[in-house]
DNA sequence: CTGTATGCAAATCATTTGCAGCTTA
DNA sequence: TAAGCTGCAAATGATTTGCATACAG
């Protein structure tokens, strides 16, 4: 695994913008500063970076998918729907959840996935 | 608006199985009873159901679409892992769970999607 | 009849892959 | 140098669209 300048600028974009980009904003983001950059190397990057934890991914409605800088550990996100900012958030809250549910309707819960959609701090 | 046979087939597929099928299996599940049935019926079907309420969707992982019956109204799916039935959760338990983040870290939470996976009281 | 829905085939669009040349350690 | 990257171009696979025909009301 070779940490090549082309990887680090992909790194350091997420790093830095800490929102939702496909692989299209990041190949025109970075076209500027490295115009080779081939669409399929950020592909290939970003399968890496989230094999390594550092990057999570979903697919969006249509049709492309986004991806985030965040830490390895289990989390949820929060992104605000003004600028797209991604806080991560902890779970703490899903145990009662969990134990409601399972009470409720005998659905046992082993893993969820969370988003939240609002205005971050700096939106307010 | 016509309630043609085609409609109604895929509409009385979604009702029955209650779990996410891709454009392609509703298709397949539909091709013996219906030869002709075109892929793209279906997508056009489905993006009606959408439309109308009585199914939502889902992008997948691996690039498809998943779609299944529900309700109109705002509410959260609860996956077994095992046989892929969806249940229809309510979100008495999202105020609390709202409070705690404006605390914690002053995101205002105005809308949140949800999917829990486990097992559902059939398949325990 | 008249507007709508459907099948078929071709077009799109995101993502993946093969391969030869280039780069990193 | 040797193994691992990258760019380029072509392949893939899901979804969409144009259009002529078939069907519902």
């Amino acid at each position: 695994m070779y940490a090549t300048s082309t990887r680090k600028a992909i790194s350091d974009l997420l790093g830095t913008e800490r929102r939702y980009l496909t692989a299209g904003e990041i190949h025109r983001l970075l076209k500027s500063s490295n115009p080779k950059l081939a669409l399929s190397t950020v592909y290939r990057t970003l399968e890496l970076l989230e094999e390594l934890g550092t990057v999570s991914s979903r697919s969006g409605p249509n049709g492309e998918s986004g991806y985030v800088y965040c830490t390895d550990e289990h989390h949820h996100h929060a992104i605000c729907r003004s600028c797209g900012h991604v806080d991560e958030v902890d779970c703490d809250a899903m145990d009662r959840f969990r134990n409601a549910l399972l009470a409720n309707q005998a659905f046992v819960l082993d893993d969820h996935s969370i988003e939240f959609y609002g205005l971050c701090a700096a939106c307010r």
